[in-house]
DNA sequence: GCCAACTAGGACGGTTCTGGTCCTAGATGA
DNA sequence: TCATCTAGGACCAGAACCGTCCTAGTTGGC
């Protein structure tokens, strides 16, 4: 609590509460002059946090939003709030938004002090009361552990069922953690059987990091390739046929690095996304991401799907 | 990025990232001597951040677990991640949990980039599209706003439809928001009508704060006392009957805080719990959210449905 | 229309902190 | 064994920090 630097962590946590304070209400709190306090402000400020300041009597300062993310300074149950949440976007959450949700679930787990930890996992057990859902749905922690290896580059044991339902344990070189649509895919170089697979995340149970260093490496783009065939064999139901109001090098730059995104022309100024989903919901999802103007062509569910929404949102 | 608080941020937020760095690395990309990076690394040591070494070749620095959350660095898509999971959270979140996802949510709002302000809401839009749910939706846009007015103790002006259908402008002092079962009441006092008023927030629409400072007051028992009878008015449905495996004064705790927890009695060295809700997937929420043993008396739906997530969570 | 209560920011000077350049010690894997 | 890491002490010049003065400008209330 001695620097100026953990001081201006107070300080930005204090202005976080969304309240304005005065001066001399921080001076107090964080045990300085007011002069120093000033000082503090226009630091932050000079890194780029904006604090509005109302001048007069009453007067005090606001965090207000700026360019850049400021660190988020949580208390104990917001922490558990914010995970929980985190938990329904990264197992089922939104194409192109799967990924940052994990990486941010990963990234607050990684820190989570362990008396938090025991209450995030029965809180999250209660929260899975709601809607069994077609979705076949993975154990959030299990996703971490296999997101956390996999950025650390690390080993991990596990078991694994296959399709025909035999439990083995497997012993990987964790490349990478991918969402297919709403399912997720371990890419990893297995040792045992010395070659390249890919592993269901929802058949993997007791994932552990050995703490041993992965050796293998694959280029993104062999992982790519090497997801699309378990990607044909998950045999869509539903085909989307839509034209976007969106340049063909924007679109595709929306689109980006996800699979299943089926076949993109470009068609005039616009462009022509062919798509297929086992859900309608998923589809109408992935659509509305794009933030864009679009015409659909077919099909008919999704079309009612659509304005199903539209009524509902306003 | 000149001082070393900034240096310390990004220094934490490289940790964050859940791999190793080595000390040469992290001298790199901070701009600065290795010995500066381990001066650096013991003073987030020192502020509480414990930091794991892995000592030798191949050695390297790692965030870990500690007693307290250290600040969430997040990127842009993992702050809009984070949005849109604490807004499931917030609007139909676990009891207790409910509140402190909306304060983390209005702490985050406030400092969301507008950029990515508009990604949350078109985002936001596209994941309601599943499950209409018997429950009354509230708009997270509005519940922030209306969080944030009665933080910063802010006027508000809004519309509100009451019960008999009928729209008004109403003109209020914000008191307290607070979620009693699944829903979000905001206590305030109506300038216009000079009274205290209560409103459910999913018939208030276009808030906004005026900016002018709030005066009346009133003590928090009067608050929950004045929306004893809106608890009363909801008629719920099925009434849970529980004994608890917590001596009373844990329980109370446990509970402390929320409407609608019914009657906590002494029963021996543990509580009997009697309260009724709308659904029996609250119910069992609410229950297993305090994380203890318990037997239950009845009613039968809450035990199917208890059995029912106890063999899906196994 | 004045005063109280604020923010904003300059000048000064003693004290502390900072961060590079030296070291040496200990752990680890190839 | 050696290369490659972390850990940490000593030194020191320069930078920063922060309290104590100031003055200026803004606002709301009485």
């Amino acid at each position: 609590m001695a620097g100026p630097t953990s001081r201006l962590l107070t300080l930005l946590s204090l202005l976080q509460t969304s309240r304005t304070w005065s001066g001399s209400e921080l001076a107090e709190r964080l045990d300085v002059t007011h002069r120093t306090v000033r000082r503090d402000i226009d630091r932050l400020r000079e890194m780029g946090y904006p604090i509005d300041a109302d001048l007069g009597a009453h007067g005090g300062y606001r965090l207000v939003a700026g360019t850049s993310m400021p660190p988020l300074l949580l208390e104990d149950d917001e922490a558990i709030a914010v995970a929980l949440g985190l938990r329904t976007v990264a197992v089922q959450g939104l194409p192109e938004l799967e990924d940052a949700g994990l990486r941010a679930l990963t990234k607050l787990s990684q820190s989570l002090p362990s008396r938090l930890r025991h209450r995030v996992r029965t809180l999250g057990a209660a929260a899975m009361t709601r809607r069994p859902g077609p979705e076949t749905s993975v154990d959030p922690d299990i996703l971490t552990v296999l997101a956390a290896a996999t950025a650390n580059r690390e080993r991990v044991r596990m078991a694994y069922e296959d399709r025909s339902g035999v439990v083995s344990a497997r012993h990987v070189e964790p490349q990478r953690l991918v969402a297919v649509r709403q399912r997720w895919y371990l890419v990893a170089f297995d040792l045992d059987r010395d070659d390249w697979r890919h592993f269901r995340a929802d058949r993997i149970s007791a994932p552990r990091a050995t703490g041993a260093r992965a050796r293998e490496l694959m280029p993104d783009e062999d992982v790519l390739a090497h997801l699309e065939h378990a990607e044909r064999a998950m045999a869509p139901t539903h085909r989307a046929d839509v034209t976007l109001r969106l340049p063909f090098d924007t679109a595709r730059a929306r689109l980006r690095d996800h699979l299943g995104d089926g076949e993109i022309t470009p068609e005039g100024d616009d462009t022509r996304w062919r798509s297929s989903a086992d859900t309608v919901e998923w589809l109408a999802r992935r659509l509305l991401a794009l933030d864009c103007h679009f015409v659909l062509h077919g099909p008919q569910e999704l079309r009612e799907h659509l304005a199903w929404i539209h009524e509902r949102t306003g």
